[in-house]
DNA sequence: TGTTACATGTAAGTCGTTACATGATTAC
DNA sequence: GTAATCATGTAACGACTTACATGTAACA
C-alpha cells in the first residue's frame, strides 16, 4: 500500500537502482519501511509503467557484460508523492504478535516469559541506538540521501526539510525506548511473580 | 501468521461462534490484534480441519431456521496455544505509514501538516483512554472474557493471569501516550517553523 | 580459486482486504 | 413494516514472503 510512495519518496533525493534501494529498505537500514528485492523489483517496473519513474540502463562496470538500471523520478512522480504527503491516511489498525503473546504469558514457563522479554528489550534498544546514531547524523546533515536532497532544495527550506526528518526520528526512538521500558517492568513482574509475595504462603 | 493463536487464545476463555469473535477483533474492541470476518470464519474452519477446535451448530432463536456455530478449543489446540507463547517471536519489521510520511512534510502545506498531526493525536489519544478503561476493568476483573477465563483456572493462578493482561495493556497505554506526545511536539514544530523564526529576516 | 558483494529477476504460496451475497431475528 | 443486529459465507484482488534462479565483478 505504501510501498510505492515509499520508493519514490527514497528516489526524490537523487537516481538510484533497485539493488541500492533494497539496501536502504532493509532490516538494518535506517529506514521506516521494510521490503524485500522481489517486491522492490516489481514495483519499480510497475511505476516505469505508470510514468512515476524513469529508468536508464547503465553498463556495469567496464566490461558492459551486464545491465543495471538507475531509477529516477519524473515530474508525475514528484506530484504523486507531494499528493500522497498531504492527503490524511487511515490510522493502522493494531497488529503486535509481542502483546498478543504477552496477554497469554501465564501459560509459559517463567523462565521462557523471561527470555522473551530479554529478546524484546535488546531488539528495542539497538533499534534506539541506531536511531539515535541516525538523528546525529541527520542533525550533523552527514547522511548520503539528506545531503542529495538538500542538494536539489532551496537553502530557506533546509532547516524545515531536516526539522521533520529529525522529528520523526525522535519519535521512533521515544518509541523504542517506550518497548525496553515496557519489557523491564515485565522482567520485574516474572521476578516478582517467581518468587511467592508470601513466604508463609508459599507451598512445597 | 499469528491469526490462528489469537482466535485459540480467545476461545481458551470459553466456546464462541465466529460472529462473537468477529466483535471482539473489530477495531473498536479493545483488542491487540485485528481480524476481518471472511478471515475469522474461513480460518476457523481451517483450525476445525486441524482438531484445533470443534464446532457445535446451535439453532438461532426459537424456530430453528438457521443455525450458528460455536467454537471451542480442543486439547490439541490448547496444547497448541501453549507452545506458541513459549516460543519466542521474531521481532516485526517497521511499516509505519504515519511516520514514513512525517518524514517528507516539508512537501505539504503547514495547515495540511497540522490536520495529521492533529488526527494521529486524537486517535491514540482515543485509544489511549479506551486502554486505560479496559485495564480498570480488568484489574476489578469485571470484563466478561476474564471472568471466563479465570472461572476455568486454578485460584492460585488468577493474580498471575490478570498481572500478565494489566501488564500488557499497561504498555499499549504508554505507547498511545508517547504517540499522544509525538504528535504534539509535532505541531509545536509547525507552529514554530510556520512564523519565521526571525521577523528581520522573512522574506515578503 | 573461491568468497563476498553487486545486480536482477520469476514463481508459488500465504495473508489480508473489499466487494458481493444471503437470510433470520429482534425491537420499534 | 422496516431498520438494526445477528449470523455466515464466497470471490476477486492486492500485498508480502520465501524459494528458486542466474550471472558479473572485486578482492584476497
Amino acid at each position: 500500500m505504501s510501498l510505492p510512495h515509499a520508493l519514490l519518496a527514497l528516489l526524490d533525493a537523487g537516481p538510484m537502482t533497485g539493488y541500492e534501494l533494497t539496501k536502504q529498505f532493509d532490516q538494518s537500514a535506517d529506514r521506516v519501511w521494510h521490503a524485500t528485492h522481489p517486491q522492490i523489483y516489481t514495483e519499480l517496473r510497475r511505476l516505469e509503467g505508470a510514468g512515476l519513474v524513469t529508468a536508464r540502463e547503465m553498463p556495469r562496470g567496464p566490461k558492459a557484460k551486464a545491465v543495471k538500471r538507475a531509477y529516477a523520478l519524473t515530474e508525475e512522480g514528484g506530484a504523486e508523492l507531494r499528493r500522497w504527503v498531504a492527503q490524511v491516511e487511515a490510522p493502522q489498525r493494531v497488529r503486535d504478535v509481542a502483546y498478543l503473546k504477552a496477554t497469554y504469558y501465564e501459560y509459559a514457563e517463567p523462565e521462557t516469559v523471561r527470555e522473551q522479554f530479554e529478546a524484546h528489550r535488546a531488539h528495542f534498544h539497538e533499534q534506539q541506538q541506531r536511531w539515535e546514531r541516525h538523528v546525529e547524523q541527520l542533525r550533523a546533515r552527514r547522511t548520503e540521501l539528506l545531503s542529495r536532497r538538500l542538494a536539489g532544495a532551496a537553502r530557506e527550506d533546509h532547516e524545515k526539510i531536516v526539522a521533520f526528518k529529525v522529528h520523526a526520528y525522535q519519535g521512533l526512538i521515544e518509541r523504542a525506548r517506550t518497548e525496553v521500558a515496557w519489557a523491564e517492568r515485565g522482567l520485574a513482574l516474572v521476578a516478582g511473580l517467581d518468587e511467592p509475595p508470601d513466604p508463609a504462603a508459599s507451598a512445597e
